[in-house]
DNA sequence: CGTAGATTCAAGCAAACGTTTGAATCATCC
DNA sequence: GGATGATTCAAACGTTTGCTTGAATCTACG
């Protein structure tokens, strides 16, 4: 019988140094090569203890986004607790927080982020199984909380959320300003910052066409 | 003598030919032959364009993002005509446009949004070479219409903007709702929608760090 | 027509890729 | 301490990678 437990230490760091460079330099920029090394171990490892190149990515995604889901669905029931409604403040940071502030959540949010940015053919039914009920949840709270808007507005703007915080967290910085670096808050203040910006977004009135587009809004 | 142009027929079918691929399986997952086998050319024809894949990326994407850079110019150009003073959703429309409606727009969109989604080590100084003037003159531009936002403050919000381009860009649906697709408006609609977001999320007064985190903003 | 330079091509290079193998090592229990 | 199964390892597998080569083809001009 195989010990159910004690021997994680390769599989831990493989796991540990896929997820680093899978973030760094994409799935396809590393070499199983380069896990292995980086991880102190045989390249043989990996298909003993993960099987493929693709169940390893399947293994580090696995790791790290049912936790940080299990943690939004944690936050936001405390926000609802006993049966207020919470603000989309409130909704926007559970859902938020488990990428910028708390335990292990760097690596929770580069795993993410590397995710949405992969190429979408490949990852995508993993995509939605991954990301599908936390993403339903979420728009079906928002929606309570923005009568004004339509589901698929609400949808749409979600997704506006999704990639602001796949942005941030890849910290592609693309541009700077007289020399003052992206992202040099402490992540709180981050935190307070993107939810300030979202919500407002949000909260919007659902967008109609100006009269010399001829057409209302999608219906 | 060579001649200065007739032959643009194997060069501007690689370019074509990489920046579909590129884009839909990133640099690193497109091979050479899979791109001169789209192209219909021999895999020499690259590197006797180009020199190598890293410049055939690079060409790749000047090809593109200075015409689209420009438009941006043009466009907050015009809403600056006279002398008048551009409302912040004219200048985030400026901005936005060129990668979502008008000539040429998608490849001009999807060329954009790869750069972004590409690992950054090996290509921020192109990144900046590419988007550094734009960026600096957008954020300039929106910091006198935002005075109640410091430089830093403007530079950060900007980024939120580039994060929801490109993610609407990439079309990363990773969700949908009741079976509403992500992105189904007209192009022009859709501009309208982010443009009102964005404009919102931008007037919101700078951060303030609530009284638990005993701490200002960043100074 | 014939020469010359620009361009294309099939073929091949060494290196790196994901994966497999079979023997060596390790831990565990009788 | 020998047997057993889990784990590790060096080595090699065939393929694919980016890139090069040298000959063939094309284009243009005297």
């Amino acid at each position: 019988m195989p010990p159910p437990d004690p021997k994680l230490d390769t599989k831990q760091r493989i796991l540990d140094a896929a997820e680093v460079l899978f973030f760094a330099k994409g799935v396809a920029g590393s070499s199983l090569r380069a896990v292995t090394a980086e991880a102190g171990v045989n390249v043989a490892a990996v298909h003993y203890h993960f099987g493929s190149k693709p169940e390893l990515l399947r293994a580090v995604l696995e790791r790290r986004i049912g936790p940080s889901n299990q943690e939004r669905f944690e936050r936001l029931e405390a926000a609802r607790a006993g049966g207020r409604t919470p603000s989309v403040e409130e909704v926007l940071e559970a859902f938020l927080a488990p990428m910028i502030v708390g335990v292990e959540v760097q690596k929770m949010a580069e795993t993410s982020a590397l995710l949405h940015r992969e190429p979408r053919e490949s990852l995508e039914p993993l995509l939605r199984q991954l990301f599908g009920e936390v993403g339903r949840v979420f728009v079906g709270t928002l929606g309570e909380l923005l009568p004004q808007l339509g589901p698929h507005e609400v949808t749409e703007r979600f997704q506006l959320v999704v990639g602001v915080m796949v942005h941030v967290i890849s910290g592609h910085l693309s541009i700077e300003f007289e020399g003052v670096p992206y992202l040099h808050r402490e992540p709180e203040l981050l935190l307070g910052v993107l939810v300030q910006f979202l919500a407002a977004g949000l909260r919007t009135p659902a967008y109609s066409a100006p009269p010399h587009l001829e057409r209302g809004p999608a219906s």
